[in-house]
DNA sequence: ACCATCGGGACATCCCGTTAAT
DNA sequence: ATTAACGGGATGTCCCGATGGT
């Protein structure tokens, strides 16, 4: 297997850096490089406009989130614990690295101009979707839990994920252990009870009738 | 009566607009003047920076938000209606309206960057949260509900909203009128089940349906 | 005797203030109404331009100092007393303040750009000439010094006030008091000297024969 | 061998020429690389900022000054030749040369508000003053001149030139060679009779003639 | 005499992208 | 693969000067 360009995993390594930093708005190309120690020219060879460069960086988060995901899934035994932890870890990357929450905030705003920054970030969504999913169908067909639809279940966690951020971002002073703890307790006691709501109505969004 | 200076308002309603419509970052003061047909110079005599102007612009937002919300709960007799309706009307200005959707999303991203920005994003965010709360304590105090913590209900509504805001804004079709209406039941659902907890837990920021 | 306008007084003497504290050009003249407590529309009545309002504030600076130097010549009895009278004013006035040798230093550099600016420095120039010669013609009558040409005597006090000052402006501490009296006695000792060379030379521009 | 950049000396040849003859304010950026045939993109990679272009141009005056002032000296075998030589070009340079006597007084000027040029300005002015001194050191060790304080007589000339630049900038026509020689033979002069005082004085700013 | 507004234009700064030459 | 150098253009900022009204 070929070592990738060396130059290059150093430039997006750099510009995730940067970029959650001080925003991709913020960092030119002068800085990336700067970082790495070749020229403008050199990430012009590797990367065809700072969009691309964006994109790289994004991959290289999405890779690194799964990457932490799949340690934190691999070192628990129990379906339930594998959600507990993989919960944890997403929240140390995406609340509590304020580097990390920033780029993905960024990301996400970026994607409201420009279609394939947004068709890259509704992939990786996608695919913690999928993973959130995979997990409760786990879980389920082990008999902890009882879900009716994983799918809205996952999404679900999802949006609660970003409301958590959304606020948290804004708060002055960083959210502490003992907060991340009870947002934890929270999302798994999520897991456990929202889906079997008292009665059912149709077209409700979050809760489903079993 | 002094008459409010004309070209001010003028020029703050088409930054709005120009925002909303293609981002804070691609619209250019040339932009802004060239629509109301005054000149840089005046822009520059009313607003120190682009950054007062993108103040003035959310202050705007904030003004109409809020003008809105509070003729759609003149609208309404009853408390409970009272609440529909503000939410309803939030919807249609937070959600249904593209424009307005993603200037209130810039302004927060900006927020990430600049302290002025941020400061006057959470001040309305207060706000609503304060509008919300009062509400909520109305319907409460005429025994159409039953609610344990009117604060830390409002706070889960605006970051319920910011949920659905974020992943609609991923989506390729807009939002339905048909959803919209699933979205308000599933609020108002919220309304009556989330608040009364089993057993009330301080601190924590999850709900608990019984 | 009619007042003069307040406003344009005060106006000058803002000018003036500023301008010798962060430079003509480093001045706008929103500063100087700012400091009046007028607006600029007011500062257009009374000047035509920025040029006039720096000429002004040149006048203004120019009848300071024939003011101060007419004080220090009064207080002082004996001609010689009275040419040392207005040089130690005039030292104070062009060298130890700071802003005010700033400022005589930058009428001079933007009289190489501007004709009337430059005919307004060297009128001032013209007539503390004059005074000087007046003075040493004076004290030359008196039988206290012994003057050939009393023209060109003054011409060379004032290059060498120019040369002193040129060099102070450099200096990153201020000159001292007893660095003052140093210079002051130097001056003093050229006048009862200079002007009796060891050997005559034709063409010769400083010291002249008798 | 490396070819220096060739746009950046025409950069900044270009811009000591136009400063020179307009005043570095009067100067854009636009003029000096059109004069050269590049673009700013181009002068914003040699140069970070029109400061740095000034610093750069000065730069390049010194260096002239200085290799005028070694092959006039060169080209003189007589130590009291090559002092004359080498005021000869002083003259050439700082007083015949308008736009380089403008250049130079501008240069001064803006040092009384830019740390780094006036730092710029004052250590070509010491490499002058040892230049000068050296010359002076050389023709007493020679014999041809009897000075006290060779540093000190430096200094004094120094200062003469710039009184003789200062009013000469401010002269309607421009000085005859007539003059120069004049003003040479003056400075000659001063080089045999200033430098033998009666009784030293530790500190005194002016000559003593005897 | 003065003020609130506005016109008009200049200009340094900045940064993305390209290219000739290794 | 990489560099030095350059092209090209956008844009916020800034400030002088003008004007209608009072």
């Amino acid at each position: 297997m070929p070592v990738a360009s060396n130059s290059r995993t150093r430039l997006v390594r750099s510009a995730l850096d940067l970029f959650g930093q001080r925003g991709v708005a913020n960092v030119t190309l002068e800085d990336v490089v700067a970082k790495v120690g070749v020229t403008k020219g050199s990430l012009y060879w590797h990367f065809a406009s700072k969009q691309e460069l964006v994109l790289a960086a994004a991959d290289l988060y999405y890779e690194l989130w799964m990457k932490k995901a799949g340690e934190a899934i691999n070192a628990a035994a129990d379906p339930i614990e594998r959600i507990r932890a993989v919960w944890d870890a997403s929240l140390d990357m995406c609340l509590f690295n304020r580097s990390r929450r920033r780029f993905s905030t960024e990301i996400y705003a970026l994607g409201l101009d420009d279609a394939d920054i947004r068709a890259s970030w509704t992939g990786f969504y996608d695919r913690v979707r999928d993973l959130y999913r995979g997990l409760i169908d786990d879980a389920a067909a082990a008999g902890h839990i009882e879900v009716a639809d994983s799918q809205r279940l996952a999404t679900w966690i999802l949006d609660t994920f970003e409301g958590i951020k959304y606020r948290a971002s804004l708060e002055p002073q960083p959210t502490s252990p003992a907060e991340k703890r009870r947002i934890l307790d929270g999302l798994m006691q999520m897991l456990f009870t929202l889906e079997t709501p008292a009665k059912p109505q149709p077209g409700e969004p979050a809760p489903q009738p079993r």
